[in-house]
DNA sequence: ACACGTTCTACCATTGAATGGAAGGTGCTG
DNA sequence: CAGCACCTTCCATTCAATGGTAGAACGTGT
């Protein structure tokens, strides 16, 4: 036995002790990353210890493991998001103020609308989808703005694979779904994530024609007026989009 | 010559890739990345598609590098600031609400703050741009703070190092600030950043009276009521502790 | 149209850095 | 105090990592 008796290189093994951390978990001790990460101790060991003195993973005393501070302040300088928030937030602020909902960015990733930023409503305490948190396609109006814009052969790829585990939707409702979608400029979807909650969003268009993200707004079923959100988001859609350039 | 002529090891290149964006730039030529990571090119561009791979980095066509979103994400699901962020959100919210003032939480890295979170003031545009961003100690409110809770002996090591490129600042006149923050209980500093602004932060003690952030206003000269800002801000930093435990 | 510079990508023989089992600490629990 | 669970260190073995070289794909100035 030598180098990587498993057959993968030490690139694979950095990315899966990263990887390793499950949602929302910021802290390891380090048998439990040995485990998850699949690497013999002594190894998971060795990397841990080399990561934490550049700073990029924090192993405490105890063999405690936590991602380090460097490591989320080289991502949040340099990641290919921030041009796209710091576009985003003053558009974002004035629909939390004009409207007062809670407000929301995503870009697409794979068949998942991923959120990049999102500001609360005033006075709510409860905050439902969290940044950097995931949502398929099909149960978000992220997800469906996003994907209704992107090319025909990408939504054929997507309605292809489709599967909703639960059963509850069918590909041929979110085709509906979609194409109603394009057709109107925005997508909506009532009750999915949460039965008292409506869901809106309208897709953010770059200089290039590309759409790189979805804006989006959750409100109380209570207070839904389609005829003034949707015009607002998609102004301030329009707005971010000039920001952007490209 | 074999594996790394230089003698750094595969989890030293790793890191020296990632470190090798400048503050704020989100994408870099592959010569240019290698070039600033000190490798030779062959062994960048290996390095380079390896992480793209896995989604760590994004190689676009061209020799086009940025940090993956998939980075973003996994940072951003599970740093050791999730937690303070969650906890401080609700009462920076409070604050920026009743005050109506730019909202900051730091964290104390080496000698200097580094924020963690912003809210900008309601009305202007946002300068969201400063998270991530640092400060030296001497010279943000939220640095005085956080040190200034600090043990003596850390408080003694900075001191021992400190020295001030522009001149302008004595350790003596630091070690003075400190002893007045400690001894009020909050920092104060006029007009360092922007000759017309006023910075005050308080510390955040968590269960464990381990004073693990700072946080604090900038707010303009003409509005500084000291009165109204200080007890504001240490309930909020009261509030924010208890959520925290630990 | 052509030559030149620049940058990205691929190949592959060489070799020392990475590997992981084993053994030695450390601290907790029953 | 024995037993367990976990962290940490050591070191001989060996194959994965290395980087010079060469070719492909641009773009640019003449």
């Amino acid at each position: 036995m030598a180098n990587s008796a498993s057959g993968d290189s030490v690139v694979d093994r950095v990315v899966r002790v990263i990887e390793a951390f499950p949602e929302g978990v910021t802290s390891l001790q380090l048998t439990e990353l040995a485990d998850r990460a699949g690497l013999p101790l002594s190894s998971a060991h060795r990397l841990v210890r080399q990561l934490s003195q550049h700073g990029l993973l924090d192993l405490g005393a105890g063999g405690t493991v936590r991602l380090g501070l460097r490591l989320w302040e080289l991502v949040n300088r340099n990641s290919p998001t921030l041009a796209l928030r710091q576009a985003a937030m003053p558009f974002m602020e004035d629909i939390q103020q004009v409207l007062n909902q809670n407000v929301n960015l995503a870009v697409l990733d794979g068949w998942e609308a991923l959120f990049v930023e999102r500001l609360s409503r005033r006075g709510s305490v409860a905050n439902r989808a969290r940044i950097a948190g995931r949502m398929p396609v099909h149960i978000s109006s992220a997800g469906l703005a996003l994907m209704s814009h992107q090319s025909r052969e990408v939504q054929a790829e997507y309605l292809e694979q489709f599967e909703d585990p639960s059963g509850k939707v069918t590909a041929q409702a979110v085709r509906h779904f979609l194409a109603e979608a394009a057709q109107q400029g925005y997508a909506q979807l009532a009750g999915v994530v949460d039965p008292d909650t409506w869901g809106i969003a309208v897709p953010v268009v770059n200089g290039k024609r590309r759409t790189v993200a979805a804006l989006g707004v959750v409100v109380p079923l209570a207070e839904m007026r389609l005829q003034a959100l949707v015009p607002a988001l998609q102004t301030a859609a329009r707005g971010i989009g000039r920001q952007l350039g490209d």
